[in-house]
DNA sequence: TAAAAATACTCCATAGGTATTTTAT
DNA sequence: ATAAAATACCTATGGAGTATTTTTA
């Protein structure tokens, strides 16, 4: 079988025309070299060096083989190239931003997930503020992130992952404590705590919006998602 | 070093997704297969498989690597297949043909200096009749040939090669016998010897033109080429 | 004779094989 | 229990080296 040996040993004897200086060429002695060459023009059924006492020079068939596999060559080069360059790109972690206290459990779901769809893939977690985490993304220091709703930017894709339940936290004594489910505007009756403005910004306005949906509709009277 | 030897098995593996049956297909044991695809991977630095225990898959940069390599094989291929087009158009005899009575030591002194030419290129000498040596190259059944001269033909290029000397030869008690050179008028004074019109038809036509040109001009004194 | 390639042989590196273990279904 | 790949170890092919011969300028 022909081997890229063959060919590598070819192209120095055919560069040099000299077995000793192209054996020297391909750090090897010179009777290794000759007999490979010989193997290869066995192989090939094809004589590519006359081999005249003093000088040595090309068949036509030889020198068609010279830049071929030359040619050869540059190609496989180029080919470790790219493999190396797409598995670089392949094997830098996957970069994701985690904001306004989204909950760990969902969170290392995700994760578990990702080593069986794509083990050879590793993540990259950083914990950040809403707003660092939009920068982080227009600056393309991070791949994706998870945040509980950003303002709208034409730069930022946003699609839901999942969703939490809205639960109410009730002093013990409290009129509306001991029910298990409560209608949405039975609570917004009484003050309520917002989050954090700065800290949790996409949570404020998710609860924003639900607050102005039901105090500005008396009439709605359908439970909250349990 | 990378053989192609590893490109080999790699493509038979990146195929079947499957170390065993890849080996089958490739003749040899799972076992040196296994190392062999680990050894590219180790030469490249990159991984091409992502090897769970059921379920062999490749990694981006293995994706790459097949889709290179099965086209580097067919490049090889193709080179190989030129190689040898190359060689046997190149390897084929030069077809000479001979007519006339050519006199032989002049052809063997050209057949020793081809071989110092282009040892390589054999040599394929058919001798023939004049009129079959035109023929034949009109067909291209023979590449050159050597005659005392063609009629002329437009398809075939003639060109002087040597000279032979013109010898006369004489019975012992011939009046002009005894002179190492004669004119030529003198000798033509005496019925001469025609060659075979069928056989030396380019003979004949020589001497002819020489036969003509001293009988015409009886003034004409000069001494025959020696 | 000197210079270059081919021969004859020797050695050892490594390609390939056998037996077994590991691991997850 | 089974199936697939990895591990450990062994064998032997053949790639590479040393010494020598051949051949022609």
């Amino acid at each position: 079988m022909i081997e890229l040996r063959h060919l590598r040993y070819f192209i120095a004897v055919a560069e040099d025309l000299n077995f000793r200086r192209a054996a020297e060429r391909v750090h090897i002695d010179q009777t290794p070299l000759s007999r490979t060459v010989r193997d290869l023009e066995d192989q090939l059924g094809v004589q590519l060096f006359v081999r005249a006492p003093r000088k040595l020079h090309l068949t036509p068939a030889g020198l068609r083989l010279l830049q071929d596999a030359r040619k050869i060559f540059i190609r496989i080069e180029r080919t470790y190239r790219a493999v190396r360059e797409t598995d670089a790109r392949f094997r830098a972690p996957l970069r994701i931003g985690v904001a306004d206290g989204i909950a760990q459990p969902k969170l290392s779901e995700c994760m578990v997930r990702w080593r069986e769809v794509a083990p050879e893939i590793p993540l990259e977690l950083t914990e950040m503020r809403a707003s660092e985490l939009a920068d982080a993304l227009q600056r393309e220091e991070l791949d994706a992130g998870f945040s509980f709703g950003l303002p709208d930017d034409e730069a930022l894709a946003q699609q839901p992952a999942w969703s939490y339940p809205v639960m109410a936290l009730l002093p013990i004594g409290h009129e509306l404590a001991g029910q298990s489910v409560l209608p949405i505007a039975d609570v917004l009756a009484f003050p309520l705590l917002s989050c954090h403005a700065e800290r949790q910004p996409g949570l404020l306005r998710q609860m924003q919006v639900i607050v102005d949906r039901y105090t500005s509709t008396p009439t709605l009277s359908g439970e909250a998602c349990t």
